[in-house]
DNA sequence: TTACGGAATCGAATGTCAGTCAATCATGAA
DNA sequence: TTCATGATTGACTGACATTCGATTCCGTAA
């Protein structure tokens, strides 16, 4: 601590914002690789390079932990698919793409698989996060005549719980990877498109999604 | 144990059945009163009357004996949605009514509300107990032409998660019960029929089910 | 009826954690 | 430099799921 640089904010504040940076982190390291229930509080404090105790001044308890991991994780798949989809012109095709790229995600990344268990947690993290895209895209395609949607909020949640059921169906090799498309084609036929035009737009070719 | 009668059967097996009948029910109790994890495998084998070590002769784990409890409550409900349904004609119907009544027992029954929690466990619990019926429904209504399904295993497990996950919010009161109705136009929408047909089934009158 | 081997049961003991708290330590204002 | 504030620490607690050696109970055979 010789040279220590004076930085424009408060050291303490600057601290704070690096332990929980750190901890988030530290968490998503070992949950995605052991577990939500399997991960313990002390390896993570200890990975974060923090006290045991000091875990409890960011976050209130283990679960609260837990989703703001995962939100970290839905917040950044949701912005890069966002990233891809102001280009698109058909509203539909946007919802369309944002549930298969989310589901290509949840099956394939090796680090979300853990984190499937607790259904009820990425579900809600998954309604939080892409919520507000989703839902506007939802708005979007039902005013464009494309979907029949009369509750978009409530869609979307069906949604997200269908996600990650068929996602932790396939991460657990009781599903193989090809029923994402019919997936994508149920959730579309639940918008109120035809079923005709969900396979259609379930069909079409999509542009890949920036690295993250 | 001065008087103890000669039963037909091994006295052993007799206290089995009856213990596992015990435990299960006990776990009913237990788990529907605080939720699966606030019940402790201590309270659940003083109120079957069984020591705490004797649970594990009959279940694994106490999340074993989670999905025993379940899978009774959802084989129940099965059978008892069956003995109305089968005097149904609209193999459309069936379905319907099949999934509008597992919504309002999942949210009228206060005994269903801390189940909810373990989305995962349920919705699986409902995937198997009720699958080989629903499944049925959706394959029969769809040769009739009604529904325009093509993997009735991946539309019944995605319309259980969706499912559960509405229950789920309508337990804790952030969607009101009133969604139920909209829940079931989406799932039918869900099958490929169209969305006026959809609704208009959704809306038809449906007889009582036999209580439980 | 009595004796015996093994299965079923018991419940105290174990190990693991999430979460707490009194003691320290660092920060930044005066 | 001094000191009050509040952030951090890590040993500790309490709660449980699960285990396991001791004990009881059954069914059988003499």
């Amino acid at each position: 601590m010789t040279e220590t640089s004076t930085k424009p904010k408060g050291r303490v504040a600057q601290r704070q914002l690096r332990n929980r940076e750190a901890l988030v982190d530290a968490g998503h390291r070992v949950m995605s690789e052991k577990g939500i229930d399997a991960a313990t509080m002390q390896e993570i404090a200890d990975l974060a390079d923090v006290g045991a105790g000091t875990v409890y001044s960011y976050f209130r308890s283990k679960d609260e932990l837990a989703i703001a991991v995962i939100e970290r994780v839905m917040r950044s798949l949701a912005l890069r698919i966002e990233a891809v989809t102001d280009t698109f012109s058909d509203p539909g095709q946007v919802y369309a793409f944002g549930v298969r790229t989310v589901m290509e995600a949840a099956t394939g990344d090796i680090r979300w698989k853990q984190l499937l268990n607790r259904a009820e947690v990425i579900a809600d993290a998954m309604f939080r996060c892409m919520g507000p895209f989703a839902i506007r895209d939802l708005e979007n395609a039902s005013r464009a005549g494309r979907f029949k949607v009369t509750d978009a909020a409530l869609t979307w949640k069906m949604a997200t719980y269908s996600i990650v059921g068929v996602s932790l169906a396939v991460t657990c090799g009781s599903l193989p990877r090809s029923v994402i498309q019919e997936t994508v084609v149920r959730l579309l036929c639940a918008t109120g498109i035809g079923e005709a035009d969900a396979r259609e737009l379930a069909a079409r070719p999509r542009p890949a999604l920036p690295k993250g």
